[in-house]
RNA sequence: GUAGGUAUAGCUCAGUUGGUUAGAGCAUCGGUUUGUGGUACCGAGGGUCGUCGGUUCGAGCCCGAUUACUUACCCCA
């Protein structure tokens, strides 16, 4: 048989691994600084959990289990009809599945939130970093199985948790080296402006279509507009939208002027405006804030602040963070009145990005920490050395001993320099009469017998 | 869902207008070196050419189908 793996899922090596917990260290590290907590949560929740909370599209992109032990069931009558009915359409029922893979960390947290709300202090700062799964066809940059890392608090509508994130998502890729333009819009002037043109209902058309301004420009987006239904007066109101365009500041003001009649759009205006003027009193270090009206996000529980990340380097084009505010998460499962704010950063992506242009720092690129490796030459001399090995590891050296006793030394040497290990200690006969040590420095090439006393100072 | 690309040794890939026994590099193993790696030289093992069917005297190569992988769009981290 041909060993595989399913689409869209990894194996990581060594140096990978390295260079991972490079970043997933980085964020850790900020993410404590910052004062959240770390949680985790089951790979698998109740479907019902997740069903509704990202959209359509997100719903079916959920990795959905089936129910074990069907073949014992006494209802098959009622499972083939299910059954035959789902493949008619995209159905969900209780008979056939009801757990599903976590599609995000932001939904499993509220569920957290609120069966553990007794327990928890309010405002409520967590961290999270586990893999979740989509059913999403892989491509560059998108993957099935990926890690989040989530920072969100619960329980406070400051906004100053907002500049919270922004600084915390600063000062995360300053750290990682990676220059990064943070983009900020806000849900309620997505509402705003749906509002204002008369269309509640087709918000989602407009922020896709404006969100393709860029890319296929403002004839293409009209067409697109018209064929969704939206009317001919509804686009010439929404056509001011389009020029938006100048400094954050002047984005602003021109969005209050089309926004004025909208009590919601206003809010989500000044909303944006507190956090810029905060962050511009702060600074950043080394990132850019950009107000972008076009960014919408599909996840359907954001009300507030949406936030997303993309590197300035490389040529992957799509976001490496996300996240925004969510005013009632909580409110299905039962808890009123907690409105949370997070981010998540892609450490898939940020990988990518970072491998891409070289960024890793030159020190990470070794796979072993072994500092010395003993030659094994057989039974008398493996029994002679293992006492060795541990006082090394006992002076906090990382050391082995070449565990086969029967192969030759090429081979042993061969295995050290493919690990890279430095140092390469042999000890036969002669060393033990002598109560020697002979020591190869592997880079270059140098070879001297020290007693124990060299070798501990040679290896500290 | 829509549209492209790829599939040959463990890995990365050559393979000419269809023609004898399908090649290279790397990796593995052995030797030059039984106590010395990274360099060099010599040698060995390893393939139902993704699968099924068709055209042909003859198919790795041409045609059809199928599966897997991959890229772009949509959406997302």
């Amino acid at each position: 048989m041909k060993p595989s793996i399913p689409r869209g899922t990894r194996d990581f090596s060594p140096v990978e691994m390295q260079k991972r917990n490079y970043i997933f260290d980085t964020i850790k590290k900020y993410f404590n600084l910052y004062g959240f907590e770390q949680i985790e949560t089951p790979a698998m929740e109740n479907l019902s959990t997740l069903t509704g909370k990202y959209g359509e599209e997100g719903d079916q992109l959920l990795f959905k289990i089936l129910n074990s032990r069907m073949h014992e069931s006494s209802k098959k009558e009622d499972l083939l009809k299910e059954f035959n009915l789902s493949l008619e359409s995209s159905r969900n029922t209780d008979i056939l599945t009801e757990r599903a893979l976590r599609y995000d960390l932001t939904v499993p947290f509220a569920r957290y939130v609120v069966m553990h709300q007794n327990d928890i202090t309010f405002p409520f700062k967590r961290y999270q970093i586990q893999p979740v799964w989509r059913a999403d066809k892989p491509q560059k940059g998108r993957y099935r199985e990926f890690f989040q890392c989530d920072a969100d608090m619960i329980g406070s509508n400051s906004l100053m948790n907002e500049v919270d994130l922004v600084k915390l998502m600063d000062d995360v890729y300053t750290d990682l080296k990676l220059a990064a333009t943070i983009k900020i819009n806000n849900r309620k002037i997505l509402s705003g402006i749906a509002e204002i043109i008369g269309e509640a209902d087709k918000i989602i058309d407009i922020t896709v279509a404006i969100d393709k301004l860029d890319k296929i420009g403002v004839d293409n987006v009209i067409k697109e507009l018209s064929e969704k239904g939206l009317s001919n007066e509804a686009i010439e109101k929404l056509k001011p939208v389009f020029e938006i365009s100048g400094s954050n500041e002047e984005k602003l003001v021109m969005l209050e002027n089309i926004l004025s009649a909208s009590e919601v759009g206003m809010k989500g205006i000044k909303e944006v405006a507190i956090v810029l003027d905060a962050i511009g009193e702060l600074g950043l270090s080394t990132s850019i804030l950009e107000v972008d009206i076009t960014l919408a996000r599909g996840l359907n529980y954001y009300t507030g602040a949406i936030f997303e990340v993309k590197a300035n380097v490389g040529s992957l084009s799509s976001s490496i963070t996300g996240g925004g505010r969510y005013d009632d998460l909580t409110g299905i499962f039962g808890l009123k009145n907690m409105s949370g704010v997070g981010i998540s950063f892609g450490i898939d992506r940020i990988f990518d990005v970072m491998n891409d242009a070289n960024l890793f720092p030159e020190s990470i690129n070794q796979s072993t920490s072994v500092k010395l490796m003993f030659v094994n030459f057989g039974e008398t001399e493996q029994n002679y050395i293992l006492p060795f090995v541990a006082k090394l590891r006992k002076e906090n050296i990382s050391c082995e001993l070449y565990p086969d006793n029967n192969k030759k030394l090429n081979k042993q040497f061969d295995y050290a320099d493919k690990k890279k290990i430095p140092f390469v200690c042999i000890v036969g006969s002669e060393e033990m009469n002598n109560k020697t040590f002979k020591l190869k420095n592997m880079q270059t090439g140098e070879q001297s017998d020290v007693n124990l006393e060299g070798l501990l100072k040679t290896m500290n």
